[in-house]
DNA sequence: GCATCCC
DNA sequence: GGGATGCAACGCACA
DNA sequence: TGTGCG
């Protein structure tokens, strides 16, 4: 369905029974819209009874989906709607599907627009037709979530109208939860840094990723950087893809020293940041074909790659996108074709390994990994290291946390469960390594129970587990986490 | 954006 | 009917 | 407790 909207926020469309108004009120057009709508005549006084004013429908995949305040401005500025938004994805879906079909999907909600302050929402609302698909998936905490799958049309525009303006998939399917299927190079330019640049370095991805056997498809990011998504077999796990993704960055950067950087804190980039971590497990990233909430309705758009050198991403907005989309089609349309191999990048990882690099930082919300490096900012840590030279004491004792429990039994159960899983740490445990803290909670008062491996080698100490019980003190029974396996 | 509570 | 309200992620590491 | 980071 053709529609033309101009940059002063004036709309016209050819087809379709809507009339043509020029700047008009958004209260009263959103009486107007519904009145020829709806085919019945309204008193254009009765502005006050724009709440009654019927919600607009959509016809897709063989569905009736409801958008309502389908009048609402959603992009201020220049005037584009929600139905403007939903119209936009109705015309683009066979594009925005390929980047999100049969993936759990993040709601990131604009309730109140593009300039309005955007919520995540992982839980899929109870309240959902009963062809909207859900499959519920795990954090890396155990903790679980059932999310939203979108499959076509009708059940995209049904997020559309709950306020989600881009899309944000994760790298996994439905029916494997574990394994992702897509490696995503993030470029994200640091403050001041320019287009020309992103370009350079996404080329320099082009070269590094073709190097080691893979197949990349660029897009705009619809924000300020790029992405570059490469489709994978399902055989790696999430870790072993933000390795080498991981392992992709420091190579980039190695190649283009002055315009990329692989490094995590901020204080140590430049130029282009090659964000490996966005391959962790429960991260996501905006979609192709997604609109994202700038000011002039920017969309992720999908490049050729000769197109990488000479593109403007604000050429591509929520107008422009579907002319593309119909003349040209979507220049990812070939991604699901073929799964490409890790184990190049995997290869380039280990020898970076023996060269001395190994893991980096992770981001926030994720428990410490084994092998990561400390997870603060070089420049906090400085801080530190000059107070212990002044004389302050050195406070690492290698104490680990074992049980946590609203009631000391529990707790004490706990600590003989790991003296059995650990017998021979548990043998070298001297007197005042077992610490039992009684800990204040909100309203009451629980046990942790902490043991600290000063007198076991350290190549024979246990690594930290998840305490066993896990009493949380702050939790009021939320979602539960998932029982280990046995 | 929507369910729910309440006037 | 409609106004007010609550709710809608991940949740650790480090100084 | 504040700050790290998307
Ligand atoms: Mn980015
Ligand atoms: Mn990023």
């Amino acid at each position: 369905m053709p529609q033309h909207l101009d940059d002063r926020g004036r709309r016209e469309r050819a087809h379709d029974a809507e009339r043509r108004f020029s700047r008009i009120e958004p209260l009263l057009e959103r009486v107007l819209t519904h009145a020829v709508r709806g085919s019945r005549i309204v008193d254009l006084r009765d502005t006050v009874s724009v709440s009654k004013a019927r919600d607009a429908a959509l016809a897709v995949a063989g569905r009736e989906v409801a958008i309502t305040n389908p009048g609402k401005v959603f992009f201020p500025g220049t005037g584009y709607t929600k139905l403007d938004l939903a119209r936009y994805y109705a015309a683009v879906a066979d594009g925005a599907l390929r980047g999100i079909s049969g993936r759990p999907i993040v709601l990131k909600r604009y309730v109140d627009g593009a300039a309005g302050e955007p919520f995540f929402q992982k839980r899929a609302p109870e309240q959902r037709p009963e062809w909207v698909e859900t499959v519920e998936l795990a954090f890396p905490s155990g903790r679980t979530a059932r999310e939203i799958v979108v499959r076509d049309a009708a059940q995209l525009l049904w997020i559309v109208n709950l306020g989600c303006i881009d899309l944000n998939p994760h790298p996994v399917r439905a029916d494997d939860l574990e394994h992702p299927d897509e490696l995503r190079v993030d470029l994200d330019p640091g403050p001041g840094v320019g287009w020309d640049d992103v370009r350079r370095v996404t080329l320099v991805v082009r070269d590094v990723l073709d190097e080691h056997g893979l197949r990349g498809w660029p897009k705009t990011s619809g924000s300020r950087g790029m992405h570059v998504n490469v489709r994978i077999a399902r055989r790696w796990s999430f870790d072993q893809v933000r390795r080498a993704a991981l392992a992709l960055a420091r190579e980039v950067e190695r190649r283009a020293p002055d315009l990329a950087s692989s490094k995590w804190w901020k204080e140590e980039r430049h130029g282009v940041f090659l964000d490996y971590n966005q391959n962790a497990k429960d991260r996501t990233v905006a979609s192709a074909w997604s609109v994202r909430a700038t000011h002039d309705a920017r969309v992720s758009m999908p490049l050729e790659w000769d197109e990488v050198a000479s593109c403007s991403p604000e050429d591509f907005t929520l107008v422009t996108a579907p002319a593309r989309f119909r003349e040209r089609g979507d220049a990812s349309a070939g991604i699901d074709d073929a799964a490409g191999s890790l184990d190049g990048l995997l290869e380039l990882s280990r020898s970076q390994e023996a060269a001395g690099l190994g893991d980096a930082p992770w981001p926030p919300h994720y428990r410490k990994q084994q092998d990561e490096p400390p997870r603060v900012a070089p420049s906090r840590q400085k801080i530190a290291r000059t107070a212990t030279e002044r004389g302050g004491r050195r406070s690492t004792q290698p104490l680990i946390t074992v049980a946590k429990a609203a009631h000391k039994p529990d707790a004490l159960a706990g600590l003989e469960r790991w003296k059995t899983r650990y017998p021979d740490a548990a043998g070298r445990l001297q007197e005042d390594d077992v610490l039992i803290d009684s800990m204040r909670g909100r309203s009451t008062t629980w046990t942790r129970i902490r043991i600290n491996l000063r007198h076991v080698p350290e190549d024979a100490r246990p690594r930290e587990e998840t305490p066993d019980p896990d009493y949380d003190p702050w939790s009021d029974a939320g979602p539960r986490r998932r029982a280990a396996p046995p």
